[in-house]
DNA sequence: CGGGCGATACCCT
DNA sequence: GGGTATCGCCCGA
């Protein structure tokens, strides 16, 4: 029996209770800046970039034409880890937030290493630089391992191998805010919102 | 370090 | 059948 594995002493910081996730996903977003998503393995990374997504106002959001299938998970209680699978091969996260029902999220797009790195760099044999490990919503969740397994796991009660800590840096007094990447619709929309001059941003 | 391009499979129309 | 909440590779600065 190795002691590897400790259980809650082992994050590295203290899990984001449910009334953090319990609000506007646009609140949420810039306030997860500077957090830290981290796997019970040991892997972590301080998040720079983010995207609110949901409700109906978003027409952008998976949510939007109702619930599916595929998008259960953001549809229910907040403080769940939201995985899909997108462009036929890479996995993305997003914490659920807002109220149970609501349907809204936060999409995290890139992450600065933290803890970890030599198991990242295994989990992306193709990342030349660590720059690139975590820089990006698909890179991120296969540098930290994440995939279709863990959606619907609880980030909050964070025994199902993933959470989001406090490790006590705030995040930035004035957030960088810009449009989000990659969409055809509500392009006008500033729900993207970045650690300034941070070079493990995606798109600054 | 930034831009252009092909790859890829699942979901919903 | 169309459209993706994207990435890696290649090229040029």
């Amino acid at each position: 029996m190795s002691g590897t594995l400790r259980g809650a002493s082992a994050w590295p910081g203290a899990p984001l209770p449910r009334a953090f996730y319990h609000r506007d996903s646009r609140i949420v977003a810039p306030q997860l800046l500077n957090k830290v998503l981290a796997s019970a393995d040991g892997r972590s990374g301080r998040i720079v970039e983010v995207e609110a997504y949901g409700g109906a106002i978003d027409p952008a959001a998976h949510t939007y034409r109702g619930k599916t299938v595929r998008n259960a998970t953001m549809f229910g209680p907040p403080g769940h880890m939201y995985v899909y699978f997108t462009y036929g091969m890479h996995w993305c996260c997003n914490a659920v937030c807002g109220d149970d029902g609501e349907g809204a999220g936060v999409l995290v797009r890139a992450l600065e290493p933290f803890t970890g790195l030599e198991q990242m760099r295994r989990a992306r044999p193709r990342s030349a630089s660590d720059r690139d490990l975590c820089r990006g919503p698909a890179r991120l969740t296969q540098a930290l391992g994440i995939s279709g397994i863990q959606d619907g796991i609880d980030l909050v009660a964070a025994q199902a191998g993933f959470t989001i800590v406090d490790d006590g840096i705030a995040p930035p007094r004035r957030p960088a805010r810009a449009t989000r990447v990659g969409l055809s619709r509500a392009t006008d929309l500033l729900w993207r919102w970045y650690v300034p001059d941070n070079r493990y941003v995606s798109k600054p």
